[in-house]
RNA sequence: GCGCGAUUAGCUCAGCUGGAUAGAGCGCUGCCCUCCGGAGGCAGAGGUCGCAGGUUCGAAUCCUGCAUCGCGCGCCA
């Protein structure tokens, strides 16, 4: 509708500088948008206040200029009027609305997709938490994210491949295999030092009772790296198995899971370091590997190999990034915590020294995840590693509620989940206001079909029937579904979809109480239930795009 | 100290990248079931958009300074 009415204003431009009306001969864009009141129409544009400083002259005489223009097409279009300072104010008619309605039902599950990314390679890397603990709650909130702006980006038309990043090189097993085997040989009643650089959670005291109870004494009989290794790589293997579970139940799938290890299996890491070399971005000091992220706009330099020579977590990162975009993406979107977002600049310099856009690579920062209950503030710290486990929540609130909340915001602002509140079932808690609202249309077909009134396929339905001030607006709101995905991808917010599903439901809900869908006229409950369906199909969607379920019945 | 981010109704937050009288949910007050699911709806009260300047036809939105809060500043990952 957009487009069309943009093409529409764009072609009465055209004739005003035929005409002569007009001079500048510009084409700018042409900026429409939805006005926040009614009485200022469906859409508004503030084209003749753009141009009447080229024009040379006050913004009312070109939006008069360009009204003339327009008036011509009234009867198809819909009344204009210009207001204000030069706003110019479109009306349209209600039959263009109606063609949205029989577009929803046509299209059904692919109404809102659109080709808005043109098949562009994108991958959404997230999670990826070190494999030396379950997932907890901000991990919850990072795959729900990635996860959502994953699926909005498919839904317009990207190629979109998730990933999860496997932290498996450097120490974090060894610290884990010896953090159980301390664990282990407490259990078994020997006094043990536990040091601050071990995994402190209760988990491993959990798996090391594991070990203990399948082999009993006999870990004590190895070797200390034997041992070692043989409690971490159980202990590594279980916490896999945790974390696949928890990703599982909570609806979050990856297409690849890439090892850091196999990096430097493959000399990748030496190859990037080798390539920053290459181009001059590198010196030594102080018997260790720089690279001048400085000349990027970093803070200071960073360290990619030690002066003990071993590489560096930052180096390997390089040629993770660096083997992406060889991959064939064209996008890199990399979900973190926002504690990292002093690392947002050493990332765009990697970008700018593999001779790559900066945009080409995009950080969504995803906040602290602050868990009430009641309103009070449930204590958690994982330096003493007592957090709150995602595997916790999901059992006590659900996956829907879970995915809902931690959506419901901004990813870079701090959220506040109560779970008292998530597990309400009233419309204080706005899972259940729009899942019920789904619920509520399957309610009322079914019984319409009880009724013998079969539900009407798309183009059956006469929108005479459809009077309502309501029914009109419910058909606006169904419209913009498509802009606030395109926008939810184009931003990477999918917070933006939380809100349009709150508010169409909201409408629905409304309309829902005024009057009745089945009455006694079949042709008016035709296109009521015809409407309704509408809203359905968009809810359905909508929810699906964020990994939340559109239930038939609660 | 330097950097990043925040500051909008009693609370939690939107505000579509500069538009018209700043919005929503919760909470509060008062209403609505002979009615398809009340897990719902309607109405009301509630604001100096942190402060001060600047940019322009026009600023919550852009720029500068200040204040307060949060986070980050390893040859850790």
């Amino acid at each position: 509708m957009n487009q069309r009415l943009k093409q529409h204003i764009c072609n009465a431009l055209q004739i005003c500088y035929e005409r002569g009306t007009l001079k500048s001969a510009q084409l700018p864009e042409i900026a429409l948008e939805v006005p926040a009141r009614a009485e200022h129409g469906d859409f508004s544009t503030n084209l003749a206040m753009v141009l009447a400083r080229a024009e040379r002259m006050a913004p009312r005489k070109v939006a008069e200029a360009l009204v003339a223009v327009l008036e011509e097409s009234a009867a198809e279009w819909g009344r204009v009027e210009i207001a204000g300072p030069g706003f110019i104010n479109f009306f349209l008619a209600s039959g263009h609305w109606f063609e949205i309605l029989d577009e929803v039902l046509r299209r059904g599950a692919d109404y809102g997709r659109s080709n808005f990314g043109k098949g562009k390679k994108v991958q959404v890397e997230f999670v990826s938490a070190n494999p030396t603990g379950p997932l907890h709650i901000g991990h919850g909130r990072g795959a729900a994210t990635g996860d959502a702006v994953a699926a909005v980006l498919a839904a317009v038309g990207y190629q979109v491949q998730r990933e999860y990043y496997l932290n498996d090189a450097g120490n974090q097993m060894q610290t884990l295999g010896r953090s159980l085997l301390l664990r282990y040989r407490e259990l078994l009643g020997e006094a043990v030092e536990f040091p601050d650089d071990c995994y402190q959670g209760d988990y491993i005291r959990e798996l090391a009772q594991e070990v203990l109870e399948s082999k009993g004494r006999a870990l004590l009989e190895l070797t200390e790296d034997e041992a070692i290794e043989q409690i971490g790589a159980y202990g590594g293997g279980r916490i896999r198995d945790g974390i696949d579970q928890d990703l599982e139940d909570f609806g979050v799938y990856f297409d690849n899971w890439y090892s850091e290890q196999s990096l430097y299996d493959r000399g990748e890491v030496e190859r990037g370091i080798a390539l920053l070399r290459e181009r001059g971005l590198t010196y030594e000091l102080d018997g260790a590997l720089w690279f001048k992220t400085t000349d990027f706009g970093d803070d200071k330099d960073r360290v990619l190999v030690r002066s003990n020579g071993v590489t560096t977590y930052f180096a390997s990162d390089v040629a993770y990034h660096k083997e992406k975009y060889e991959r064939g993406f064209d996008l890199v979107i990399d979900v973190w915590g926002a504690d990292h977002h002093g690392y947002v600049p050493r990332m765009k310099a990697v970008l700018a020294g593999l001779g790559r856009d900066a945009d080409d690579l995009q950080c969504i920062l995803v906040q602290l995840v602050n868990l009430l209950r009641d309103g009070k503030q449930v204590a958690m710290s994982t330096r003493s590693g007592e957090f709150v486990t995602l595997r916790q929540v999901i059992d006590e609130v659900g996956k829907d509620a879970c995915r809902f909340f931690f959506l419901s915001r901004r990813s870079d602002s701090q959220l506040d989940f109560d779970l008292e509140l998530a597990k309400k079932q009233s419309n204080e808690n706005p899972v259940y206001y729009v899942q019920y609202a789904h619920a509520r249309v399957c309610s009322i077909n079914r019984n319409a079909v009880e009724a013998g009134i079969a539900l009407p396929a798309a183009g059956e339905v006469d929108f005479n029937q459809l009077t309502l001030e309501d029914e009109l607006a419910l058909v606006k709101q169904l419209s913009r579904y498509g802009e606030v995905v395109e926008g939810a991808a184009q931003h990477f917010e999918p917070h933006r979809i939380v809100f349009y599903l709150q508010d169409l439901a909201a409408r629905f809900h409304s309309y829902y109480n005024k009057g009745r869908v089945l009455t006694d006229d079949i042709e008016t409950s035709r296109a009521r239930l015809y409407l309704i369906n509408g809203v359905r199909i968009v809810l359905e969607n909508a929810l699906l795009l964020l990994g939340v379920s559109a239930p038939e019945r609660m």
